[in-house]
DNA sequence: CAAAACTGCCTTTTT
DNA sequence: GGCAGTTTTG
């Protein structure tokens, strides 16, 4: 090109390739911190300076702040909203199509989309009925082993045919049953989002046909984060012209747990021959300190893009690296630390980040940051749907909504307490497989005399029936938030709250969530006036409510107050000018389990410490301690290998720190040699 | 059927 | 050490 072009002058000559080269396959290696987010919204808004219709436009992302920031930086991009333009999570994409296509996948139209904790119960139910009484399976993990084949994209009849030992035989048994299960109650879970959308397009071309060539650019951010079952799920909507750019890096592949295959990204060529590859190495984010270290931690990975980032900034300060006797001195020196960046008064709290490997080593700190008053965010651990009274509350409106679904109603049948036991539960369960329908309807059938019960029971039983007949006769008029309110009263979940919680104050904070529940159902109501409450439970799932309408107090970017504490997981993508590195030891970084689980776990931590370093601008602190206490027991701890390996390299400034009031060396020896005596019987 | 005692676990977690 | 799920006991 001859004539220099303003709109391409922002960019470097890496990013003018990513950005201008619209044609066939691309992989953008976009190492951190290299301006990845300004390429993917130049990329869109160069497409439709060129003409390309909004509307055959299709980015897809992992979470929704990432669709909404994308969608916020085009709009401010290219000066308007581009209307018809669909960028989208991979999940809600997939939750459009099967909507529109449920039957062909045997599904009715109101599923429910269950979490995590419905999965488990149902799970439970499932084991038991194949096993019979063998306990001691953990259905988390045969949950995991089912996750960990729908993401590769494996059927029950894969999983069967593949299994050589009891363990795999077991899992494929969970597998079908668990399916079967699920398609009875008319529900999916996140893993479905993907891979019914896959089987629906698979089984009938025409619709594959429409949807291919509908989306004639495809872009995909976090590339390296995409699962087996996720790059079959672009395989069926990419077109003939093959139109599909994905950006990512695959030294930020921190998500394999949950089924991604940093394979994806490292064999694109393979899958898309012909492809088009464009490094980005040029950093605007860290200081050459910080980048030397992540360069030299990240090049001890074996398969990888092979990529070195240039900082385009100073030198900067050394990476620190202290040695501490025990967690309560790595505390006390972080926030020594920290106090000093503070005090210095050009720092504000904002900019200060401490990042741990696991959401429990935050109790230490947040203990301490309370006591100093110094203001903090936690980020990520508990999350909201894992309160019992929301996740109560929500089984109730999912049973409202789709009566079919008995693990959301096996869930609220005795809350609160109702004089339903096991014994009860047992045989309305039989009298629903006798006839043949939903545990809801039997507990009806009870009501009218079915079976053998005590009168109080056939009591309770009618009481619940009219509970949700009630239910259902509000949604059929179309009041989905009076049905929300009016179900939760009438079912006197109050009580439940009030015997759960004798603390006045606590049980005062509980019921106030239940209201803050209430009350965003019926906003939601107001603002989306036809919507149903399928919508809503679905938007809630999928982490779609808008800001204002969001309970559960995760505090989006303009509301963090405070030094930020968060684990390495939920940095991913962010940038702080000083970054503390915390618990960077054997056991913990890379983690116990994942040495136990091999080499491509170990690659996988590693990448982890390499997020963690390069989220820093200017300052970054790693520490490690002699000795933790873990589990109530004092364990010796040494630093990191990933830190080890590079310790010669001159890129650390050493240091130890021990407080007045830590433990003294020899303490520190004493507690070693009683943790060996006890390890040794 | 509910409360009390007991056991076993203990990473990360975009949706 | 702390939680949750399970089993035992009243």
């Amino acid at each position: 090109m001859a004539i220099a072009d303003p709109f391409l002058s922002a960019l470097n000559p890496a990013q003018r390739e990513a950005v201008t080269c619209t044609e066939g396959p691309l992989l953008v290696l976009a190492g951190a911190g290299t301006g990845k987010t300004r390429v993917i919204t130049y990329r869109i808004a160069n497409l439709l300076r060129r003409g390309v219709a909004p509307a055959s436009v299709l980015a897809v992302t992992f979470t929704n702040k990432a669709a909404r920031e994308m969608r916020e930086r085009v709009a401010a991009l290219v000066g308007s909203r581009p209307l018809g333009m669909t960028i989208s999570t991979f999940h809600s994409l997939g939750v459009r199509i099967l909507r529109a296509e449920a039957e062909r996948a045997g599904y009715r139209h109101g599923f429910n989309i269950c979490d995590e904790n419905d999965q488990v119960s149902l799970l439970r139910t499932v084991l038991r009925e194949i096993r019979g009484a063998v306990a001691g399976l953990d259905p988390r993990a045969v949950l995991a082993a089912i996750s960990r084949a729908k993401n590769r994209f494996d059927l029950p009849a894969d999983v069967l045919e593949a299994a050589s030992d009891d363990w795999e035989h077991l899992v494929a048994a969970g597998y079908e049953r668990y399916q079967t299960s699920l398609r009875d109650m008319n529900c999916v879970d996140f893993d479905d989002l993907i891979l019914l959308p896959v089987l629906c397009l698979r089984k009938d071309e025409a619709t594959s046909r429409r949807y291919r060539t509908r989306f004639r650019h495809i872009l995909v951010d976090e590339y390296q984060d995409t699962n087996g079952a996720q790059y079959q799920f672009l395989r069926c909507l990419v077109g003939p012209e093959r139109n599909i750019c994905v950006v990512g890096d695959d030294d930020q592949s921190i998500y394999g747990f949950r089924g991604a295959e940093v394979d994806k990204i490292l064999g694109f060529e393979r899958d898309f021959p012909g492809a088009r590859i464009v490094k980005l190495e040029e950093n605007y984010r860290s200081t050459a300190s910080i980048l030397d270290l992540a360069n030299a931690v990240i090049a001890g990975n074996p398969s990888r893009h092979h990529k070195v980032l240039r900082s385009t900034l100073g030198r900067g300060e050394k990476v620190r690296c202290v040695a501490v006797p025990d967690e309560h001195a790595e505390v006390e020196y972080v926030l020594r630390d920290v106090t000093r960046l503070l005090d210095s008064s050009r720092v504000s709290p904002r900019s200060i980040a401490i990042l741990l490997r696991a959401a429990a080593q935050a109790r230490p700190f947040e203990e301490k940051l309370r006591l100093r008053r110094i203001p903090y965010t936690l980020i990520g651990g508990q999350s909201y749907f894992d309160r019992k009274e929301v996740r109560d509350v929500l089984a109730y409106w999912k049973v409202a909504a789709n009566p079919t679904e008995d693990i959301s109603f096996l869930r609220i049948i005795n809350v609160p307490k109702r004089g339903i036991g096991s014994t009860a539960i047992r045989k309305l369960d039989d009298l629903a497989r006798e006839a043949k329908v939903p545990l809801l309807e039997a507990v009806g059938l009870a009501a009218g005399g079915a079976g053998d019960f005590p009168p109080a029971l056939r009591a309770a039983a009618g009481h619940i029936r009219d509970l949700f007949e009630r239910a259902r006769e509000r949604l059929a008029a179309g009041k989905p938030a009076r049905m929300a309110r009016a179900l939760i009263d009438e079912a006197c979940y109050r009580e439940a709250v009030d015997l759960l919680y004798p603390d006045p104050l606590t049980r005062d904070g509980r019921w106030r969530t239940v209201e803050d529940l209430v009350a965003s159902v019926e906003r939601w109501a107001e603002e989306n006036r036809g919507g149903d409450l399928v919508e809503f439970l679905e938007a809630l799932a999928l982490d779609e409510m808008p800001r204002e309408d969001r309970e559960d107090g995760k505090a989006n970017d303009a509301e963090r107050r405070g030094v930020l504490l968060m684990t390495l997981h939920s940095a991913k993508g962010l940038e702080f000018p000083h970054v503390f590195l915390v618990g960077v030891e054997e056991g913990t970084l890379p983690h116990k389990k994942a040495a136990e689980d091999g080499d491509a776990a170990i690659e996988e931590e590693r990448r982890l410490l390499y997020v963690g370093i390069t989220r820093a601008r200017e300052s970054l602190t790693i520490t490690h301690a002699a000795a933790r206490t873990l589990y109530g027991e004092a364990r010796p701890r040494q630093l990191s290998r990933f830190v080890q390996e590079v310790a010669r390299q001159d890129l650390l400034l050493e240091e130890a720190f021990r407080p007045a009031d830590a433990a003294t060396e020899a303490d520190v020896a004493e507690l070693l040699s009683t943790y060996r005596k006890s390890r040794g019987r």
